[in-house]
DNA sequence: GTCTATACACCGATAGAC
DNA sequence: GTCTATCGGTGTATAGAC
């Protein structure tokens, strides 16, 4: 069943282009409007095209979203070098509201085993990239409750970011205040 | 553009079927396969009469939602009333395991103006609740660290349980066991 | 309240010319 | 690599008989 379609190099004009249409239209429409034609509509091309380059519109969800994960643990990885990692994290995925776009994203994983199981590679990755890092920030100040470990810790970093963008793109706004200032708290304890 | 359809008791028996086969849809296939033949098939009624107890699509997905939400605000005015609420609620959003139901939604919300301002009023009330159980709880037991509010508990609540629930359904554990202690200790305090 | 019939748009995907 | 043409299927929604 190999096909030998996608002959280009994967980072040539179109593909490109079609990846970014992908993301706006759902983030836009939602991933039930993503479909040839309204995809190829937005990348200005032709809606044969989105076949030849991804064979199903399963195969160019799926793209879509590790080209993101991708580019998550690039980021990732630069901010590990940093003096405050931690909070430059923190205030990456607090400013990058694509919290509309992973929503779309994980509802699409309940019915679509690839993008589930990229999920899955990248959550485990990223979870455990993070608890390292406050792993090393406990043992250099010491000194914290001792049920909140790192893996919890960084469990907690995820849900509330996540969460908290998810519900101001929503107009809500409940407790945000007081979730802020622990969070402030939280990270001050370790610049 | 006020209709006079929906005639019937609205807990009549073909409507009540039709709200849960978009459930069951939704759970199964995504609030993308939410067409009102497929509905109507899983309902076991004719595709027509979707229109004729719900005007539109968009009003039978909102109709859904509300029968939800509802029911959730019941289920937490019940548990307002036991001797140990918060472990109650606690227990009940990890047993009751809609986070994929609940995440389809959601998304839906992006794209839907009634789902989300539907999402909007029941996420404050729900969270004014809780964080007021949680204050009754913390005063009479005092003595928490100053920056967690009952504010704040009641959003980590929501966030935690919530997240929880939808890596469980996606394969994913990191992490899992340390806030599972995390949050045992903070209800512990509460008992 | 439920039925048959039907309108018209859009869907994924392929064939084959250039 | 991009084009034209096209297949069969499904989508929302309505009209009108019973």
């Amino acid at each position: 069943m190999a096909s030998n379609r996608r002959m280009g190099p994967r980072d040539a004009a179109v593909p490109t282009a079609l990846l970014d249409a992908t993301e706006a239209v759902m983030r836009e429409e939602g991933y039930g409007a993503v479909s040839s034609r309204r995809v190829a509509e937005a990348a200005g091309v032709k809606q044969q095209l989105v076949y030849y380059y991804f064979r199903t519109m399963d195969d160019l969800l799926l793209a879509t979203f590790k080209r993101r994960t991708a580019r998550a643990l690039e980021r990732l990885e630069r901010f590990a070098g940093m003096e405050r990692p931690l909070r430059a994290i923190w205030e990456d995925q607090a400013a990058r509201s694509d919290s509309r776009l992973w929503f779309e994203f994980m509802a699409l994983a309940n019915h679509h085993a690839g993008i589930r199981e990229e999920v899955a590679r990248f959550m485990t990755e990223e979870r455990r990239a993070i608890a390292g890092l406050i792993e090393r920030q406990m043992a250099a100040k010491g000194g914290r409750p001792d049920p909140l470990t790192a893996g919890a810790a960084a469990f907690l970093l995820h849900a509330v970011s996540l969460m908290l963008g998810r519900e101001v793109s929503s107009g809500i706004d409940e407790g945000h205040h007081d979730v802020r200032a622990l969070a402030e708290w939280a990270l001050a304890r370790f610049d």
